[in-house]
DNA sequence: GCGGTTAGTTAGTTGACTCTTACGAAAGAA
DNA sequence: TTCTTTCGTAAGAGTCAACTAACTAACCGC
């Protein structure tokens, strides 16, 4: 998860795999859709092939990525069950204060 | 969204989001969970402060924390439209895949 | 007011990240 | 083989974030 997250908190990372969550692209197409060096892009889709947020698959001299969405599971978890135990406390807090309201506990 | 991801990819913001989660603490015993100096944590719950991801209730000389969950909603539904997205393209191709198996179309 | 406790702020250092330039590798066409 | 295309890797520059040490501010009990 941790990989994920720091792939993912580049800004420049998350456009580059968002091109790649609809369809199959080569290194060369995603770099053609910034105004940074190719060089650039191919570190970038390293750090993101570590991470486990895109595959890639050689076709000659191509190679073509898309995006993993199974990398992204655990920080997507990690969300979800953050979410609902934080909600959860917050309905117990609330609930403890309507008690003490009208005074029949504690 | 931008504001969130970067405060929690640092772990030990990560941490400290964990704690704040399920009490109320104040900053001093956050400090004391971890062996780095409190003038670093005050730095982090600055950072967490700013991205919206705790809130801060001032009593005194103390100063409580907790976590603030909304913070975290815009990120959470990015990752939850990606990850549908990405699994609604890869069953397209899937079914594109099988009737190109069975041979009954283009 | 005086001293102690709790906490934030500033200045400066160290390490990591992103980017560019230059070079090398692999595949295919001539 | 030689040239071209597509792409990765290496090295170095500039930038940014995390941390510590030293200082300052607000509150409280005496």
């Amino acid at each position: 998860m941790e990989a994920a997250l720091k792939a993912i908190a580049a800004p420049r990372r998350r456009q580059i795999l968002t091109l790649v969550r609809d369809s199959e692209l080569t290194a060369g197409a995603i770099a053609s859709h910034f105004d940074v060096t190719r060089p650039a892009i191919s570190q970038h889709l390293n750090v993101l092939k570590e991470a486990g947020l895109v595959s890639e698959r050689r076709n000659g001299t191509r190679r073509l990525y898309r995006a993993r969405p199974e990398g992204l599971l655990d920080l997507k978890e990690f969300l979800e069950e953050f979410w609902d135990v934080r909600l959860d406390a917050l309905k117990r807090e609330a609930e403890k204060e309507e008690r003490k309201k009208h005074g029949h506990s504690n």
